[in-house]
RNA sequence: GACCCGUUCGUCUAGCGGUUAGGACUCCGCCCUUUCACGGCGGCAACACGGGUUCGAGUCCCGUACGGGUCGCCA
């Protein structure tokens, strides 16, 4: 039999680290086995359902590369994937519970009947969780009263106003899309036995389960959208890559047993298994991220590096259509760890001054013989005829002769003169890149600031 | 409060009875170097605690502590 994964979201909110990683491991191990991946809505709360944060989701899942095979805009042999569209079909396995008298009403809401028995997950992760629902469920806790209480153990199904409850409508998708394996987080794990219930209550095998370990923010509770790293679309504005991210995500509760860090889609596809998920909770490293990031970038094609970079270049309104564009970027691509710092290190190239540092400046300044240095450097540079890196290289050696001191001495204040500021990118590629003629413009204009 | 899951460097992790407890991020030092990075080399740093079992325990068992989760007519 084919696996069938899913991710079923609740559109509520954003899509967060949680979900994202619950969608990637569910998507990778469908991929692995050469399987289906669904998307299914979870939008039985009409009250806290919007579409804005269905659209944030969906544009969440399609960057980080998470294709499904079956669900919203996709379409599929068992839908719909909305559960907000599917009361008919939960109102024909409700009526099932009713024949087999396991359902009752109480107050309006309808209640399933647990049998006093034990159920036991059998769980990948966490391996095997007996519980007795009748009695784990007699009492409950009151977080107002802040002590036990007496509790009916018989869960609802399905709200006094028509709604079904979670629970309930998480089963009957299940069997009804024939999902073989529900991985999710493991904020689910006490609420399994529940479904067990349901399950043998349908007559119906239950799904194989891995409930995975949660990621928690570096305080150690609960990522909430304020923390760093948890809200999936400011990854791609603060200039993540996806695959990064994914990459990341996957070594946050998996490992691949071997000493490998950067993983490339393909390489998680063909060695994400179960078995390599953790057993502990996990502490978000926004440092390692963006590491990650950075290895990623490293690896990108230079096609891949302008496609992905494009919109941070024009942010910054630097001219992305430039010939030059392509040759700023590998200088920047190597000392960069997101997109998003990449504009700031080849700006001065494609400005008409560049932004003078002034504590860099204040150094030039403080050396003995820096006028005399920067216009030894002009005279030198002057005399370059073709303009490639080994002449302007040449160049500088000459002006650094005809002082009588080394070439590295003129290098610094060549870089401040021309770049504006004592880091950036490497000096005689960025020199090249300027042209002749804008290069000794800056440093006549840098000699007057002297 | 009850029940459930978990606990190896600060963080992510490898380890599945005998290891100098390995790797990665971070941090520090050195090298490379025209700056900053990148890269290379090296360093700091961990088996929560207490009992067992065993010739031998990070690895198995039981407690304790700590962390997380669940206990909704949210998902």
């Amino acid at each position: 039999m084919s696996v069938r994964t899913r991710f079923a979201p609740s559109p509520t909110g954003f899509l967060h680290i949680g979900g994202a990683r619950t969608a990637l491991y569910n998507w990778l191990y469908a991929r692995h086995h050469g399987g289906q991946f669904i998307l299914r809505v979870e939008d039985t709360d009409a009250e806290r359902s919007t579409t804005e944060s269905m659209q944030i989701i969906l544009d969440g899942l399609e960057w980080l590369g998470l294709d499904w095979d079956e669900g919203p805009g996709v379409g599929g042999d068992r839908g719909p994937y909305n559960q907000s569209e599917r009361v008919a079909i939960y109102d024909r396995y409700l009526s099932r519970l009713e024949e087999a008298g396991l359902v009752y009403e109480d107050e309006g809401a309808i209640r399933f009947r647990v049998p006093d028995k034990e159920f036991t997950v059998h769980d990948e992760v966490c391996g095997d969780v007996t519980t007795n629902l009748k009695a784990a469920g007699s009492r409950r806790y009151d977080a107002e009263l802040k002590k036990e209480v007496e509790a009916n153990p018989d869960f609802v199904i399905k709200r006094p106003n028509g709604g079904y409850i979670f629970h309930f409508v998480n089963v009957v998708d299940d069997i009804e899309m024939g999902i073989t394996h529900v991985i999710r987080g493991e904020d689910h794990l006490s609420n399994t036995p529940k479904h067990l219930a349901l399950f043998e209550a349908f007559g119906v095998e239950p799904p194989v389960f891995a409930h995975i370990p949660l990621n928690l923010n570096p305080s150690g509770t609960k990522m909430s959208k304020r923390d760093q790293g948890a809200l999936i679309h400011e990854y791609r504005e603060s200039g993540f890559l996806a695959d990064a991210v994914n990459n990341y995500m996957a070594l946050l509760g998996w490992s691949g047993k071997e000493d490998q860090d950067v993983f490339s889609m393909e390489e998680l596809i063909g060695k994400f298994d179960l078995s390599g998920i953790t057993k502990s909770n996990s502490k978000f490293d926004f440092e390692k991220c963006k590491w990650v990031n950075a290895e990623h970038l490293k690896q990108l094609s230079p096609a891949a590096l302008l496609e992905a970079s494009r919109p941070f270049l024009e942010k910054a309104g630097l001219p992305v259509d430039d010939d030059r564009i392509p040759a700023a970027l590998e200088l920047a691509r190597d000392r960069v760890q997101l997109l998003s710092e990449i504009p700031a290190i080849i700006e001065t190239i494609f400005v008409d001054l560049p932004t003078y540092d002034p504590s860099s400046v204040e150094k030039v300044k403080s050396r003995e013989g820096a006028a005399e240095a920067v216009s030894a450097l002009r005279e030198g540079l002057e005399q370059v005829e073709d303009w490639s890196d080994d002449a302007i290289k040449a160049g500088i050696v000459a002006g650094a002769e005809s002082l009588g001191v080394k070439m590295g001495a003129l290098m610094f204040p060549c870089r401040v003169g021309v770049m504006g500021s004592t880091s950036g990118a490497d000096l005689v590629p960025v020199l090249s890149l300027l042209g002749k003629e804008v290069v000794l413009r800056r440093l006549s204009g840098f000699s007057e600031m002297l």
